[in-house]
DNA sequence: AGAAAACAGTTGGATATAAAACTAATCTGC
DNA sequence: GCAGATTAGTTTTATATCCAACTGTTTTCT
């Protein structure tokens, strides 16, 4: 997960040069300091982590938020749970089949509106959400670990604050 | 981008109820403060934002990065650019082909390593990243101001220890 | 030198995702 | 009450991504 030295004044690590280099003495350039390609190498790096995690339970973390919020919310609607989610409802559509399909969540057509589905947890999906839960609580103690505990509170709400500011 | 109220003690929104729910009143459970889930929703909010600054210019978010990796580092080989990116070589395929043969970068090959290909960028490619790093620039003073000049240092600081650590 | 290991890049199979076009159901305004 | 707009979900098309298997090249070890 790409390491690289210490970056120095003009962003050209410490051993960098104009070829022979080897992969731990890469130019970053201005993308060292930048906040949009941090949080993106940010965000890969936790996410194989949780998948390294999870994978023992046999889910990834996209699922595991899926699992959650229609656990938290039952009866909530493919699209009302795609926006919580924060991705196009379409991309829902395949992930749901499969997850019917292995019998971890319910459809079931309401009579108030038969275009909406309303989605919940079965007995298995409960299950193994719980063990997810599991995981996701090591998976965070292991980050905070990371972060500090001193820094963490505020590392989280400049998130949420990109998050509610940037969409 | 999936805003929500404020939330309460259990994690439950204040218009939170099992039917009839909004779609701003849906639940997040303990995903409402853990750093995994929000570092996934920031990125995802961080990379809409300049995919909409720099589809003026017709790029990506990955696609700028890479532009700039083989602009700092030219002679740079696909796999070291793979890992500087945080990505795996085989992703880089489909993606320096389309650059390529859109006469952004040029890949030569070296008589001292048959295997591997030297990227460099055309004067093309110099010239799209040129735009590109003026949008990066509006949207990194975005972030910037979302976030707050006095605590930017210390998230970025943040970011760097979750991707040397985390990954 | 020769065999085995490591490496550079590509290919193929799988999943995840978005955007746009589509179908069917519901709501709105008159 | 009906026409038009909106909404829920799916389908289609296109990218991006990973991993594992593969091909050809180089390095290493003996």
């Amino acid at each position: 997960m790409a390491r690289r030295g210490k970056k120095q004044k003009n962003g050209r690590t410490a051993l960098g040069k104009l070829n022979g280099r080897s992969a731990e003495a890469v130019d970053y350039g201005p993308l060292a300091d930048w906040v949009g390609f941090n949080l993106r190498m940010a965000q890969a790096a936790a996410f194989q982590a949780f998948s390294r995690l999870a994978q023992e339970v046999g889910t990834r973390p996209g699922r595991f938020a899926t699992l959650m919020l229609i656990g938290r919310n039952p009866g909530i609607s493919q699209t009302a749970l795609s926006r919580a989610n924060g991705r196009d409802k379409s991309s829902l559509t395949p992930v749901l089949n499969d997850l019917a399909r292995r019998g971890l969540i319910r459809r079931t057509r309401t009579r108030a509106d038969q275009r909406a589905y309303r989605l919940s947890l079965t007995p298995a999906g409960k299950s193994l959400l719980a063990q997810l839960v599991r995981c996701a609580r090591s998976h965070e103690r292991n980050l905070d670990r990371i972060i500090g505990a001193r820094e963490q509170k505020g590392f989280v709400r400049i998130l949420k604050r990109i998050i509610a500011e940037a969409g």
